[in-house]
DNA sequence: AACTCGGGGGG
DNA sequence: CCCCCAGAGTT
């Protein structure tokens, strides 16, 4: 069998077994542009299981892209708390207010035109106008370079872009006439259901006798990818910052800058600790101090520790937070009024909440699992 | 091409 | 623990 009829092969059965083996998500009951493209800014890096939930709130909030339009920036935020790159809701939003603009509320059906909104890159691209508009474009993602990699037997690493640009002109070869949504999926399924990263389920999978990864035993060694690096540690004090008199049972948080990691999230306030075993001190004289410190410095902010809560342990792609939370108040005197003690409002980018107002805000985990046992 | 950007689930 | 996930933007 020849190469032009492995991939006839390829594309035929695998097209059959999705037709019967086909999750129902709740982006595929119908071709609304709209939602398609949601489901698959949240896709991104993200489990379809952990999607589902968050996909469902979020069109029942915004249900068409005027809707989302006209939100306000905190409450998108809000929408997407728990889901992680952030940038990607605020990107989105950006990107539904431009083809409000610019494309009369309708998703762009064209290459350059989809590609040129925000947040939408290569595989996203391909992803809304196949599934979306049945244009046959690739929509080359991890799950799809796994199992390109195997069945044709490609020992390029997949981390390479040189990779991703030849698996896509292998798409455009094998996507069937008039079925290439379908078959996008197709590939996305199969390898989230059957050509796992790990012990990959060959017995089941429809492609099985042409798997040239498989024929030579190179199913799991497949796909070739370096490795990430290790996130770097990262050693951070943070304050929960309780109110007294007028403002007892609130607390203190502050919004995240405009740019960068977690960007315009809402926080506890945190400085560096300038020695990595104070994040893990445990109530310790000299973190303590350091925190005192460190808030005075960078935010304005007059405190005095009271007690150590916990050590809150975060890992992000790139970085690893060793946090050391500490209960405190403000100091009193004279500082404490301008700090938002007394009639004065709260420091600039910061609120006062309370038990129940700080739900309305939107936290990174990190920060969730803290207030949370600070509540508790 | 390398780095930044979250969080969670599976083995 | 490690890996990986329906990736994109920035430099």
């Amino acid at each position: 069998m020849d190469l032009a009829q492995r991939q006839r092969f390829f594309s035929t059965n695998l097209l059959a077994w999705y037709d019967v083996h086909k999750r129902d998500l709740p982006w595929r009951r119908n071709k609304n542009p709209y939602y398609i493209w949601i489901s698959e800014i949240m896709l991104q890096q993200t489990r379809v299981d952990t999607v589902i939930p968050y996909w469902h709130r979020f069109i029942e909030k915004f249900p068409t892209i005027e809707a989302l339009a006209d939100a306000p920036e905190d409450e998108v935020l809000k929408a997407w708390e728990g889901l992680g790159y952030y940038s990607r809701a605020r990107n989105l939003q950006s990107a539904v207010r431009e083809v409000m603009e610019t494309y009369g509320g309708i998703v762009p059906d064209t290459k350059p035109e989809i590609s040129g909104l925000k947040g939408v890159g290569p595989y996203t691209a391909g992803a809304i106008l196949s599934i979306a508009y049945n244009k046959p474009e690739p929509a080359v993602d991890g799950n799809v370079m796994r199992v390109l990699s195997r069945y044709f037997l490609i020992e390029e690493d997949i981390m390479k872009g040189s990779t991703r640009a030849y698996m896509e002109s292998l798409i455009y070869q094998l996507i069937p006439e008039g079925r290439a949504g379908d078959f996008n999926q197709a590939l996305m399924e199969l390898g989230a259901m059957v050509c796992t990263p790990k012990s990959p389920h060959c017995l089941t999978c429809p492609v099985m006798e042409q798997c040239a990864g498989r024929l030579e035993g190179m199913e799991e060694s497949l796909p070739v990818k370096t490795k990430a690096k290790p996130p770097r540690p990262e050693h951070r004090l943070a304050a929960v910052i309780a109110g007294t008199g007028e403002r007892a049972g609130q607390f203190l948080i502050r919004r995240r800058p405009d740019t960068g990691l977690l960007a315009r999230m809402w926080e506890l306030p945190h400085v560096a600790a300038p020695e990595p075993g104070m994040a893990f001190a445990e109530g310790g004289e000299a973190a303590g101090e350091a925190l005192r410190a460190g808030l005075a410095a960078e935010a304005g902010l007059d405190i005095q520790p009271l007690r150590w809560l916990m050590l809150a342990e975060h890992t992000f792609s790139h970085i690893h937070w060793n946090m050391g939370v500490y209960v405190c108040e403000l100091a009193p005197g004279p500082d404490a009024a301008a700090a938002g003690a007394g009639d004065s409002g709260p420091p600039p980018g910061c609120a006062w909440v309370d038990a129940a107002s700080w739900r309305e805000y939107a936290f990174p985990n990190v920060f969730l699992r803290i207030v949370k046992e600070y509540l508790k």
